[in-house]
DNA sequence: TATTGTTATACTCTATAACTATA
DNA sequence: TATAGTTATAGAGTATAACAATA
């Protein structure tokens, strides 16, 4: 974990930075630092305690959420389009979740080459403990919030979030 | 990369919790569940892109920048303090940015334990390019953010850090 | 005894690419 | 040819722990 102890600089050296950079340039990296010192700091945390209570992953659990949301099942190609992740990581988390018995493989018989993936009861037992206790651990932060700061904070993301998918698909 | 062409729903199964939770704490969730798509989206693109323009990574560009703000330098044990980081990590990332020559290690006289890191000229000139590079790309996002969001969102920031920073230290 | 730094080890997650079986 | 999934490999990044040198 980093940069969580500087009051404002922090990977890019806000203090020289301050006198290189435009006022608002500068508040933009500020808000960007402080933004992935507090998300790593929380997630982290939670990554941790994942580990410590639910002997998990955040990958793994996110996954077991994904399929949570396909109660039917989802083959496997579709779940790594929708997580962004490549096929091969998939395989592999799949692998671990089904060797703990949360997850079972399911061979389609219409396209042979195809599996679907779906949560077991026993999974989906651990899903509802684990989502549990992580809405809790994810409230004891964002609950101490006011309703102004979360609203205001909402309103953001949600720009944020056309930008940064701007950002990342560059149009070239 | 993750949960990012989700609606609202990803990694919790939203639509699932928004049964079972409260209002409140659904809207809790859904925050955090979004500023971690964002978040991990600009990561990502900002890590690929410091592989690909300048063949390194965010760790090292991090100690980098941190070296930038004690031109006198710093003894290893404080970096890896200061960065929340293990002893052994700092010495592999701090060797590979000898080897490429941006760093130096400098043997203390009165502590013959210690050395201290310093930027070398070289890794001077090559943060500076990286700076002004990462720069111009937290601000092609962040720079299209309205002030009053820059501003909204920096103010919620700043409260969440506190309540991060319990959440990660609880009292016990 | 405690601290500094190194080394060894292991684990998770990730991407790339080669491969197979199937379509 | 294209797609689905597996496997192998490599590389970040991280933590733990044993260790040597020094304080």
């Amino acid at each position: 974990m980093l940069l969580t102890d500087l009051p404002f600089s922090s990977i890019a050296g806000t203090p020289d930075l301050e006198g290189r950079l435009s006022p608002t340039a500068c508040q933009h990296l500020r808000t960007w630092l402080r933004y992935l010192s507090c998300g790593r700091l929380i997630e982290n945390e939670i990554r941790s305690r994942l580990r410590r209570e639910f002997n998990t992953t955040l990958p793994r659990y996110e996954v077991m959420a994904q399929l949570e949301q396909f109660p039917q099942g989802i083959k496997m190609s579709d779940l790594s389009r929708h997580m962004m992740v490549t096929n091969g990581n998939i395989t592999g988390i799949a692998d671990q979740l089904i060797k703990e018995g949360f997850v079972q493989r399911i061979k389609l018989p219409h396209d042979r080459r195809s599996s679907i993936l779906k949560l077991t009861p026993k999974g989906k037992k651990q899903l509802q403990a684990i989502s549990e206790a992580h809405n809790e651990w994810v409230c004891s932060v964002f609950g101490q919030l006011s309703d102004q700061h979360i609203n205001a904070m909402m309103g953001a993301l949600q720009e944020l979030k056309k930008h940064s998918q701007d950002f990342t698909q560059p149009t070239h």
